[in-house]
DNA sequence: ATCCAGTACGTTTTT
DNA sequence: CGTACTGGAT
């Protein structure tokens, strides 16, 4: 029997429940880590309803779809059968765009980039306005006019206070690259955002609708909204500013993605007659891991003081690990994992490992699989980011907006239509003067004489099969899949294809069907179109699932808002944790602190703080120094134990290293010896004596079938080949396992 | 037009 | 170390 509502309120702290029970009015929560926000946010949306507001008239806006999801169940739970809208900013902003389409003068059916696609826009409208940059990366650029249209400057603003070099040549591109999406039909993430909150503060008209319609809005994760984002919440909320928003300022961790801290800060300024609440009880960690938390917090200067506080026991301390190599920690991190886990203490599903970079999960893969522990990457769209993926999706995005020209150049001639360099830009040269997009003028193909040959037939053939697929697209979302796979011959290009790794692209886009089988299966009333937004709206931390019993391995800035029994922090060094690009400024270093105190504050029984003494980085071994962070902890609250190899015995003290070459800005110091390859290179003998067994070879397993090696490693009896199975992929000693290598016909 | 091999290049974090 | 792009050969 679920607890009544009375019942849960009366369960609240006094705190929490003025939070829940204050209603009306505007109202910040300054909520610790772990101190019941979101229960907080949930029950508060469910005493509004209990107080009869109508569940429309409520808007709650979350950082995550997970979060938008998990909230939404959270007060189904409470109150069952009411239609809240819970959404992400950048949800929020495409319904209000394709809502308002026509006020805007966009078109309803708009492509939404992704910061590839962006990257793409770039360097074509650096080629159109025949700009020739080499000293800017179009990553950089795209990333400057990202910024420009956070703090809603429009092309013309943002030139008018162009006042260095690099702005000025970005105030040339930004217009172009702005007049190329239009063109396209296509919207960017910040323009999600943008165009909202440039209408609500010019379009009165449509503010005041807004604003009357949600009568109550709730923003989470306050402390991480930007400029656009800020004036969303504001404009909806002036008539009635019935606007709780819930934030931790030490736990603002997005401001390089144009987050302004000032937002939490100056709350009470903006909202007079702000009543403001502070959670200050943990209900999350232990006293021994919040402690530690809170002495590397209190570093921050520029920050205002909170006292952080919980009735949990004391329990373990935090373990300080130190390593040899980055490959050792990963090894013998998991390896504690594991022995936890068959010594029945846990399960694999209570730990996380946290990460600065996703770069340093390679190391952890390969650990996890040699030992056979489950684990899940959380990282949700790499899935998507694959080239075949794009390609396929691609077709589907040209076909539900036909002026969306980059997916045309990526489609077109994939599989391949005899449609080259050449016969694309004399097709752009024709197409751009006459403000025709590309699939429009490969319609035209017969009126460019200087298109010859087999481009003709390819792009009509092209242009043809576009348009009798687009009646395909009414079908449900697997259907329409399976239908531009199979028609577009992606799937013929990969099925007769010799190369073994496409074997795996046909079954990555056969995937695709089944994803948006279950996309469908979940709403019927889902379209394709939903499936092409929601798979680009979907974050990281969206695809982890809590429930699978596996190690789950994820950034910093994923975990935000998890909770895990044991929390491994790794590779604390200098240049990772604080990352070497934020070390020049305070505030950037501050802010790779708060991130610390995000991974720290994820914990619930024991944390682990690990790194090493070398990293291998780019191909050479380096001497890392550690992080300044873990001096900043209580000495006496954490116990470092040396785990590595050589059990400190060898090494001399790292303050030696410190300051000393040119290297230590960065906190990288070159070990004196080469990188590991040329070592691995001596003891290759294994070459002179080949096996037949080679990377690409397929062979036939008694028991698994036919399969492909995907890896080839080890010498000798030790040798070890890695096959990919249509079950799966499996390790087997050369020597032993009963293989036929499988003569290609 | 296409393919391949070689090189240049860069690497935080993400909706 | 890996990928992405360029320039050469076919």
């Amino acid at each position: 029997m679920p607890p009544t509502f009375d019942e849960i309120v009366a369960s609240l702290t006094d705190a929490q429940r003025e939070a829940v029970t204050q209603t009306d009015g505007p109202m910040l929560v300054l909520a610790g880590p772990g101190s019941g926000k979101t229960r907080v946010i949930t029950c508060r949306i469910a005493n509004l309803i209990h107080q009869g507001v109508r569940s429309h008239q409520i808007l709650a806006i979350t950082f995550t779809n997970k979060a938008a999801a998990e909230m939404k169940q959270r007060v189904a739970a409470m109150m069952p059968d009411q239609r809240i809208w819970i959404s992400t900013f950048h949800s929020l902003g495409v319904r209000l765009l394709r809502q308002y389409a026509d006020r805007l003068g966009l078109d309803r059916n708009f492509t939404i980039y992704d910061q590839s696609d962006r990257v793409g826009v770039v360097k074509a409208a650096l080629k159109s306005a025949a700009i020739d940059v080499t000293r800017f990366t179009p990553e950089t650029i795209q990333g400057a006019i990202s910024k420009a249209k956070n703090k809603l400057l429009l092309p013309h603003q943002f030139e008018k206070q162009a006042n260095d070099y690099f702005s000025q040549v970005v105030a040339q591109i930004y217009p172009v690259y702005e007049k190329k999406m239009r063109d396209a039909n296509a919207v960017d993430f910040d323009d999600l955002l943008m165009w909202p909150a440039l209408a609500l503060t010019k379009d009165e008209e449509m503010r005041a609708e807004l604003d009357a319609r949600f009568r109550y809005v709730l923003v989470d994760e306050y402390q991480d909204t930007n400029k656009a984002q800020y004036e969303i919440a504001r404009g909806l909320t002036i008539d009635h500013p019935n606007l709780c928003v819930v934030g931790d300022p030490d736990q603002s961790i997005y401001r390089w993605r144009g987050a302004e801290l000032r937002n939490i800060l100056d709350f009470e300024r903006d909202y007079p007659n702000a009543r403001v609440i502070l959670l200050e009880e943990n209900f999350r960690s232990t006293k021994a891991i919040l402690r530690v938390a809170d002495h590397l917090i209190a570093h921050n200067k520029k920050r205002k003081p909170k006292t952080l506080y919980t009735a949990k026991d004391e329990g373990s301390k935090v373990g300080a690990l130190l390593f040899e190599t980055g490959l050792e920690e990963a090894d013998l991190v998991a390896q504690r994992i594991r022995q936890a886990v068959e010594a029945g203490k846990r399960h694999y599903r209570d730990f996380a490992i946290l990460l600065r970079i996703n770069a340093l999960s390679r190391a952890l893969e390969s650990a996890f699989t040699r030992q056979r522990i489950p684990y899940q990457l959380v990282r949700g769209v790499a899935f998507f980011e694959r080239k075949e993926n794009r390609d396929v999706l691609a077709y589907l995005r040209l076909l539900l907006n036909p002026k969306d020209d980059l997916s045309f150049v990526r489609a077109v001639n994939e599989p391949a239509r005899g449609i080259g360099k050449t016969s694309l830009e004399h097709l752009q040269k024709y197409a751009e003067p006459r403000e025709l997009s590309l699939l429009a003028a490969a319609e035209h193909v017969d009126k460019i004489p200087a298109i010859r040959g087999k481009a003709v037939t390819g792009l009509k053939a092209f242009a043809l099969m576009m348009a009798e697929l687009r009646g395909v697209l009414e079908a449900t979302p697997d259907e329409v899949m399976r239908q531009v796979i199979d028609r577009t011959g992606y799937r013929r290009m990969l099925k007769e294809s010799d190369n073994p790794e496409d074997q795996e692209r046909l079954a990555n886009v056969e995937e695709l069907i089944t994803a948006a089988h279950q996309f469908h299966a979940e709403d019927e009333s889902r379209t394709i179109a939903d499936f092409l937004e929601n798979i680009t709206l979907a974050s990281d931390v969206d695809g982890f699932d809590e429930k699978q019993d596996c190690v789950a391995v994820m950034t910093l800035h994923a975990a935000k808002g998890l909770e895990f029994p044991v929390v491994h922090m790794m590779a604390l060094e200098q240049g990772i944790l604080p990352h070497e690009r934020s070390l020049m400024r305070d505030e950037e270093l501050e802010e790779e602190r708060r991130l610390a105190f995000v991974g720290i504050t994820r914990a619930q029984e024991e944390l682990y703080l690990s790194y090493a003494r070398m990293r291998e980085f780019r191909g050479q071994t380096l001497y890392a120094v550690p992080s300044m962070f873990l001096e900043e902890l209580p000495q006496d609250g954490i116990e470092t134990s040396d785990l590595s190899s050589s059990g400190g015995r060898t090494s001399p003290a790292v303050n030696t290293w410190r300051g000393s070459t040119a290297g230590a800005s960065k906190g990288w110091y070159d070990t004196g010896f080469s990188d590991p390859k040329a070592s691995r290179e001596h003891e290759r003998p294994e070459d002179d004596a080949p096996t037949g067994y080679e990377v690409g070879v397929m062979v036939h397993h008694d028991v698994y079938g036919v399969g492909c090696i995907t890896e080839v490693s080890g010498q000798a009896a030790l040798r070890k080949i890695k096959i990919r199975f249509s079950s799966g992929e499996r390790s087997f000693l050369a020597a032993k396992a009963k293989l036929a290598i499988v003569q290609p016909t």
